[in-house]
DNA sequence: CCTTGAATTGAACAGTTGTTCATTTAAACT
DNA sequence: AGTTTAAATGAACAACTGTTCAATTCAAGG
């Protein structure tokens, strides 16, 4: 058969990147198969290749889009860069946190799948990982000039903040004793203290 | 043709466990063929089930050795529970860098590819992995109820901690800038503040 | 020198892989 | 109603998958 009833092309195509997000952070990329995956949504594996080209390019839209995604979401979040460091930085903890969260396949894929991207693709998210890491390091790096953080090493200190944040995802579950809201506070102390940023509650 | 000049099972075994690592940590378990791991080696893919059993033994066999060297390493470098908690987890700190900067394939494998063991085996794991952060996670804990770190959370700290001292395995080269004496004492300088564990040299 | 056994092989098995293409169905437009 | 076009198909391709096994080569022990 062909064609079928009540199909369309934007629901199909939405359908097919949930399932292969799932399938991938399950499995891993190398795991997927073209069939398995037409077979998660109901379909062929040749009816694929009308929304992506190849296996290669499911794996590098799913991870530009959730790079995309978070860079767009970062824009309105993040705080002037007249703002007080510490401010700035608590604005990135909480927004990073917030974010991820709920988002815990794609954070999974963006940073085990990598090394499955070709050359060319991995460039290219690697580009859009920079920003966002740079913009961190900016403001430990303007918070230690101005004397209103303590640190040494902005770079090195913004990537393991956001190994320390990103490791959320490894372990929390929506079913656990904590609330994503005590998840951001809990780790925004962390961070807080790691840069010696004065936290609003006495301890 | 079938035995060869100067062949040695031993050597062999050795020379296809370090071919396995690095191919593994390089493209992934579900990517890594026998025939070309035997390649690798010099050998016929049938040569490496005089040496195991199957594909998954691999990468088990690797996981399992991984955890083992560490938890055996790390045995006579902790210090007694009697020890002040600051001290302990300096230690803790310190070998946890020094273990793992000069083994960056056996940690990207062993959380990286644990989705791909079987239950059974996951769970083996699993167990040594929860060995070694429940000791972090005790220093934390020991030390937040005698007033010597400053934390909430001790479970949730440590494994902050260890995500952000595991992730410098995914940046650092030992052709950059920084000596592993360099990263360990920045590590600890980091991890010192976290915790509020007083610094030995003055700010 | 002859036997034993460790080390390795090539060939075969039964599936599975990503991808292409001519063809078919049904929805949308005129 | 008729035409166009979006959506999906089944079959085929050539290559590759993990694994088994009888056969072979070589090193060592007596």
């Amino acid at each position: 058969m062909a064609r079928r009833v009540g199909s369309d092309g934007v629901r199909t195509e939405t359908a097919i990147r949930a399932a292969a997000l799932r399938l991938i952070a399950r499995h891993g990329y190398e795991a997927l198969s073209m069939r398995r995956l037409a077979a998660e949504v109901g379909l062929g594996a040749a009816a694929l290749y009308r929304y992506f080209p190849n296996k290669q390019e499911i794996l590098f839209r799913l991870l530009r889009e959730h790079m995309e995604e978070l860079l767009a979401a970062w824009e309105p979040a993040r705080l002037p860069d007249l703002a007080p460091a510490p401010a700035r930085l608590e604005a990135f903890t909480r927004f990073h946190v917030r974010h991820h969260l709920p988002r815990a396949e794609g954070v999974f894929l963006s940073y085990m799948e990598l090394r499955s991207l070709t050359r060319e693709n991995f460039d290219a998210i690697e580009v859009l990982r920079r920003r966002y890491e740079g913009d961190l390091a900016r403001i430990l790096a303007d918070g230690a000039a101005d004397g209103t953080l303590f640190l040494d090493h902005a770079r090195v200190t913004a990537r393991a903040i956001i190994a320390l944040l990103t490791g959320i995802t490894t372990w929390y579950r929506a079913q656990g004793p904590l609330s994503p809201a005590d998840v951001e506070d809990i780790y925004w102390n962390i961070v807080a203290r790691m840069t010696g940023a004065e936290l609003k509650e006495a301890a």
